[in-house]
Parts: C-alpha cells; sequence; structure tokens
DNA sequence: ACCATACGTTCGATTAATTCGAACATATGT
DNA sequence: ACATATGTTCGAATTAATCGAACGTATGGT
C-alpha cells in the first residue's frame, strides 16, 4: 500500500535532489528515506529517480509521478485542515424539525437574530408533528427538534429551553375581557376545539383541561390559525399556548383569552438530538440564543 | 499524521453505515477499523460519524470531510495506477542528443520507423557536438545521446550499435572513378579539409588518415555538407563516414569517393546514457531500431 | 421487566512494521 | 591512489498496528 508517508518523502528528495538533506528535511535517517523510495518505485512499478551517487535527477516518468504527488500532498494538507475550517459549530448546515404548534410562533422570533449572529449557519427547517420528527431524528434526516414535553421522546436526548402556560379562548360573546384567569372547571368541554389527532398540542391542552385523553374532536383542524378562526366564529373554545396569544388571539377584536390556572396548565419547550448528537457546542449556542429572544419578548429571565 | 489507511476505513464505514461490516470489507478487526476513524476523528478535530450501538450516522461535517476523502482516494488509486499508464517504455517523452555528423543522415532513417513504431513516444531531438551532449547528459539535460567513439565519455555508459568505415572524397579532376580503394598514403595531407574544432569527426578523420591531431585547419566548417561542396569547388578533399556518401557525394556529379583502406578507418555508433539511467527497455527498443534500419539501408545483418 | 442479542469501544498482549546506525559499494576530486 | 561524499543494504532495536477478549450500552423479544 502506498502512503502518504512515501509521497512526502518522495517530494522532499525532489525538492532537495540530495537524498541526505531530504531525510534531514523529513527528520528521519537517510537509509529509511531511501527505503521508501525504493518501496513507493517498487509498487508504482517505475523509477522516479535516477539515482547516481553523486547526482540525483528526476526520470521523466518520475516527473509525472512526482506532479500527481504533489497534487496528492496538496490534497492531504487541505484535508488536514478540514477540521480547522469546520471547527466553528455555527459554520455548517444543520437540519432542525419543528412542531406546527411552536414553528409560526418560534421561527419568526428567532430566525433573523440566528442569521445575523451566525451567517455561516445553514438553517434547514422541517415542520412535522411530534412523532414524525421523531422518526426523522431516529433515523438521521434531522439534527435536532424542537418539540413540546411531556411527549416520549424515547432514547433521545431532550434540552429543554422554554416552559409556557396556556391561555383558553373563546369568542367575546361568551369570554369577559374582565377575567383574566380561568379555571378548567369552568370549561365546556362539548364545545372544545382541539388540533387533529397527531397533534401533541391536543393532548397537551386535553391535560391542561384536566380532561381524558381519546376524546373525539368535533373537527379535523391540523392548523392552529384555522382552529382559531373556527373560534372566532362562535362555534367554540379552545386552548392555545402563550407564544400563540398575541399574533393569533390579540390581533382580533372578536377574541377573548384568559389564563388557564390549573395544576399543569404548562407546555415544556425542548430542543431534542440523538443521545450521541456530537455537537454539543452547537445546541448551546441555539439555546442560549431561544432563550434570550424568547425572555425579551415575554420578559423573563 | 494522517493516513491512506484511515481515510479508507473511513470511506469503508461511510459505505457500510456498520463498523462491523466495515471492517469485513477492508479485512481488519472492528477494533483497529474503530481505532483509525477514532483517530482521525481527533487529528481533524470533528466527529465524522454519530455512532449510536444501533446506528452509524455520518455528520453534516462528516459528509463534508468524507467528500474530501473520497476525492483523495481516487487521486491515491489513480496514482497507483500511474505506473501501469507509464509502464510502456516507449509511450513517454525522451531527450535524445546527437552528433551533427550522425544526425543528418541517421534521424531522416529512423525517425519514421520510431514515429510508426511507437506512436507515443515524444522524441526530443538536440544536435550538438560530443562534448556539449555529454555534458547535458551529466547535468541530466538529456536521456542519451548518439555519439561516435571513440570519445571521452567519462563515466558514462555506452550502447555501439553501429560502425562504419570513411570514405575519402575529392573532386572528379583529382581522383579516377576507377580507384574504389584509398590509402592514406597516397593522401596530400595539405589539401584535406575538415571540420571545425570540436567535431569529433575530425579526430576520427585524422586518425584514419594517419595524421598526428592539433593539426590546424584550412578552413573552419561546422556542417559536412557545407565542407563537401568545398571539395566540389576543388578547394581540397575531405573524409566522410560511410552513411554521409549517398546523399552528399554520389549525388553530385563532380565528386569520386573511395573506401579508405586503413588499419583503423572507421567510427563505431554508439548510444550513451548515463550509468545510473532507468530505461534499459528503452535503449533495448531504439537500438533494436537503428541495427534494423541501418542494416537494411547497408546491406548488413 | 427481564433476558438475549448486536454493536462499537477499550484494554492488554501479540504481531508486524518502521526506523536507525553501521557497514558497504560506488563515484568524485585531489 | 587516497580521502570524501553519497545512496543503499543489512540486522537490531524500537515503535506502531493489530487482534481477541471483556466491557458498556442500547435494542427487541418474551
Amino acid at each position: 500500500m502506498i502512503t502518504i508517508k512515501q509521497i512526502n518523502y518522495t517530494l522532499a528528495a525532489a525538492k532537495a535532489l540530495h537524498f541526505k538533506k531530504a531525510a534531514e528535511m523529513c527528520f528521519v535517517s537517510p537509509s529509511t528515506l531511501s527505503a521508501a523510495i525504493a518501496d513507493l518505485e517498487a509498487q508504482l512499478g517505475v523509477q522516479i529517480f535516477e539515482r547516481d551517487n553523486k547526482k540525483v535527477l528526476i526520470t521523466p516518468i518520475g516527473e509525472k509521478v512526482l506532479e500527481k504527488a504533489r497534487a496528492i500532498k496538496i490534497q492531504m494538507q487541505d484535508f488536514a485542515a478540514l477540521g480547522h475550517s469546520l471547527e466553528d459549530p455555527m459554520a455548517n448546515a444543520l437540519s432542525l424539525g419543528i412542531i406546527p404548534t411552536i414553528g409560526p410562533f418560534l421561527i419568526p422570533l428567532v430566525l433573523p437574530v440566528l442569521k445575523k449572529k451566525y451567517p455561516r449557519l445553514e438553517l434547514n427547517i422541517t415542520e412535522d408533528q411530534s412523532h414524525a420528527l421523531i422518526e426523522q431524528l431516529e433515523d438521521g434526516d434531522l439534527e435536532m427538534a424542537i418539540l413540546a414535553l411531556p411527549f416520549d421522546i424515547k432514547g433521545l436526548s431532550s434540552h429543554k429551553f422554554w416552559e409556557e402556560d396556556f391561555y383558553y379562548v373563546s369568542h367575546k360573546n361568551n369570554l369577559s375581557s374582565d377575567i383574566k384567569e380561568f379555571s378548567a372547571r369552568n370549561l365546556n368541554k362539548s364545545r372544545l376545539l382541539l388540533l387533529d389527532e397527531g397533534h401533541c398540542l391536543k393532548e397537551h391542552a386535553l391535560t391542561a383541561c384536566e380532561i381524558g385523553s381519546g376524546s373525539k374532536n368535533l373537527v379535523k383542524v391540523t392548523n392552529l390559525s384555522t382552529l382559531v378562526q373556527l373560534v372566532a366564529s362562535d362555534m367554540g373554545s379552545t386552548v392555545v399556548p402563550q407564544m400563540a396569544v398575541e399574533s393569533l388571539i390579540d390581533s382580533n377584536t372578536l377574541l377573548r383569552r384568559a389564563h388557564l390556572n390549573q395544576e399543569s396548565p404548562h407546555r415544556e419547550i425542548a430542543l431534542v438530538t440523538r443521545r450521541s448528537y456530537p455537537g454539543a457546542a452547537t445546541v448551546k449556542h441555539l439555546l442560549d440564543t431561544f432563550i434570550e429572544e424568547l425572555s425579551k419578548k415575554f420578559n423573563r429571565k
């Protein structure tokens, strides 16, 4: 097998045209260098150097060999330097999954900041339901995902970075603007509109409302915005996480909302990776950015 | 130091996405492969694979690393194959020196044959005097040279492939066409025209004519054809080697020539190389061609 | 919940290779 | 003819690579 060492020795000899000096350049004995070059020549089946005891000349064939050897040496140097050029954890492609009940609210908040902070970061965002994202994580199709917990994340590793309460949302006819706090006990369970099966928010909302899971939905909606539109049409009420309140509820004068005052009125938002995912530094950068921006927006520290 | 082995192991692992299978592909134990890849990753400072005990995934950075690794592997394969592609000794550049008293007669004879026989041979012919060619040989500026012996070729190696006699040439007024043989004793030494200093033919002719060297020339001519023109003008007589007879003498009706009948009436023509020159096969091919073509032309075997 | 299985890694002992220095061969220049 | 300089060969010592066994861990089945 041809080795890089042989190529380096050979190039040194070609540069010095003197085996002894070349050996010194390579910090080896002349015999080592000589043997290495002889072995390479034997493997190639061509003579690179024509060595008299007084002269070292490069054969025409050797010139061609050296040309290729030089190219390989350069490639190897580039290769060795590749680590340094890639060492910046925020200067690479990064595939990120996010669930639909977080994405539309978190992404617009943090994406501009990330772009400015890490211009060489190439974010590839996929929006899908938790179980799909987890599957993609496990398959290696995603590097990380932003999910809402609690959720069965199998053997994955989660990095919680935010938690938020839920808000009860109803048509203005059914909820006084004076009411800031709302108890699940007052909830008209039959008029509760929730997202379709598969959306973790449905389960989270059911939990927050102290309703057992498995209850049938009145409607089949996969988009939180659509769901809110239904509430605005007074077809029922719903529950949304805090980060959705501003853009979806407060901008709509037909709607009223009240903080859900429950034992476990919140969901946790976490960055989930495979346990073996190597980008610890990347994770930290992202978490810091997420927390900073969310805190700014929601006046928390 | 990064080795080719590491790159090959890494690429095998990337292909199999399974260290054990990759190890089998490389005919090494899993531990060897694992350690080699781990070492490479440590040297690069990046993680190429993300390995769970059940999965082997390629990191985004790893993908970039592998891309370069693949390029290097291909280059190394090309490099290893370079020997085979260059193994044909007659498919390369070849620098050949030749003296002026042989070149104009031998080159037209053999060049067409060589071109046909070895279409990939790239002959680079230099015409110069023997001592200059020898110097270029020693400096590595020439691969081989065609010289006329005897000549001091220093530590070089000679391959004699032809020998030829000399012919006495004179104006038709001074030499009967009946005379086929000519003895140096009959020579009018004072009218003998020879090539300028430095041309070995001058010394060879002097020897053939049994004249001590160091005698002054009447004219300063470096071209055998010009010299013959002088003889045709009846300014004197001269001596030419056999291979020059046909084209220079017999085509000129003003000239007569007779075989020089002497003890050592010949010169030897040899292919000269450095003692360390590696192209033994090339030398043999050339010698065979030279001998064959010369024999055909001069009816010798 | 437990066990069996599969995989990658670590560790120590063995094996293979690389490396060196001394002796050698050869050419050069005095 | 001799001293010098250079590349190569050879055997000994060193170094590195390799392997197999044991380990840790995650997975899938019962």
